[in-house]
DNA sequence: GGTCTTGCCTAACGAACGTTAGTTAGTTAG
DNA sequence: CTAACTAACTAACGTTCGTTAGGCAAGACC
């Protein structure tokens, strides 16, 4: 018990932490913000942590870890197509962006913002995960699966690139992470341009909008 | 002289803190700090703005300012293509986020981060430009260059956030945007996948990075 | 039963925060 | 020549910042 508790406020800190930095920024978050949202007071947050660094720390590996394991999750399965294993991956992304907490979506929006000491520790986090993509997709391309011509290291960047953008606008409570997978998937890999002799794909018209706009980016 | 010293400084209030918002979020910038960079006493910054909010929110519209004339300038040509046509608004827009100052790329990376009531005042203006590219593509897909199924607001997220994922990776001082641009276009509007008896895209094969890579977002 | 450790507390430090008041030197207008 | 205005200044307000020192209650261990 008292250790669940304690591992309880721990766990709180940072799920407070991430909640904030993703709303506000690095600089935007304080100790005694913090503090009062865990339900304690400010200098008991150094009991977890040794400093404000160190939690902001933790909360970008986190959300590195967040990533890792949706990833693990779909690479485990098997797949008829390639656009349907890239699509099972674009989907664990989401998932790590939407379905796990806000330590994915606090990494992604605030890390720019982040002391440049911070950043430097976890930058080799965030490359080994940027090189589980690079992997898939130089994969694909050895198979002749990639157009031609284009470097893998920008088909990546575009690919997360279009997903990290939903953080912006996508509202989990009211969209459809599936449906947005695929249309996304879709988008990148077969391209949004009508085609000679192309007919709509297959299944139902998808609604007008998929998860509502709350302020969308331009 | 002295109304141009004048209008120097206060733009200068602005450039400084639209880039130290880029880097920072918007709590991260401190009057002292613009003050210091400007060359200046923090009260002095009063004699230009009403408040740290104000000087937050004229960079925010700056950014926009500064997308619009560059939409402005792409629209007034004509093109072959439909490709061509969305290309050079693609091309546009990375001149806004590089080649205009910071206040496009403050505007994206730190919106986020800037109090509701600022955040209030300024959507009215990112509608509007948004709303150009939604009338682009809606009239693409009307004259049927589009692949049906997907909704005209997808689409115009998907490739605004492949575009303003540049802001984490591409080095304006390395890189070539002519070419960013047209891979990025190319990669939305065809797709990434390789078709039955498609060819490698004309003109010289892509090198291994346009721009150098400086901390690439996962 | 006494000692140690854990987990929180109160109190406070110096620094930085946004902002205001009041002043001064230099320019412009009447 | 004087009055008004401009654009900066110094000094300080009260608040919040991250952080540290030291104390106190409760449970664990011998």
């Amino acid at each position: 018990m008292a250790v669940t508790e304690t591992e309880d406020v721990r766990r709180r800190i940072l799920d407070v932490t991430a909640e904030l930095m993703r709303d506000h920024g690095v600089a935007g978050v304080g100790q005694r913000r913090v503090a009062e949202l865990v339900g304690v007071k400010a200098a008991s947050l150094y009991h977890h942590f040794g400093s404000k660094n160190e939690i902001v720390e933790a909360v970008f590996r986190q959300g590195i870890d967040v990533m890792e394991t949706a990833w693990d999750g779909a690479a485990a399965r098997s797949f008829p197509t390639s656009q349907a294993r890239v699509g099972a991956h674009v989907r664990a992304h989401l998932s790590a962006l939407f379905e796990n907490g806000p330590y994915t979506a606090a990494h992604l929006t605030a890390f720019r913002t982040a002391p440049a000491e911070v950043r430097r520790a976890v930058v080799p986090m965030r490359d080994a995960y940027e090189a589980r993509w690079t992997a898939l997709l130089a994969e694909l391309g050895e198979a002749g699966e990639l157009v031609a011509g284009t470097p893998i290291g920008l088909t990546r960047l575009t690919l997360l690139g279009a997903m990290n953008a939903t953080l912006d606008w996508f509202d989990p409570e009211r969209g459809q992470l599936d449906q947005l997978a695929d249309t996304i998937t879709r988008q990148i890999w077969q391209g949004v341009a009508a085609r000679p002799g192309s007919i709509a794909p297959p299944g139902p018209v998808a609604r007008p909008t998929i998860g509502a706009v709350e302020a969308a980016a331009p």
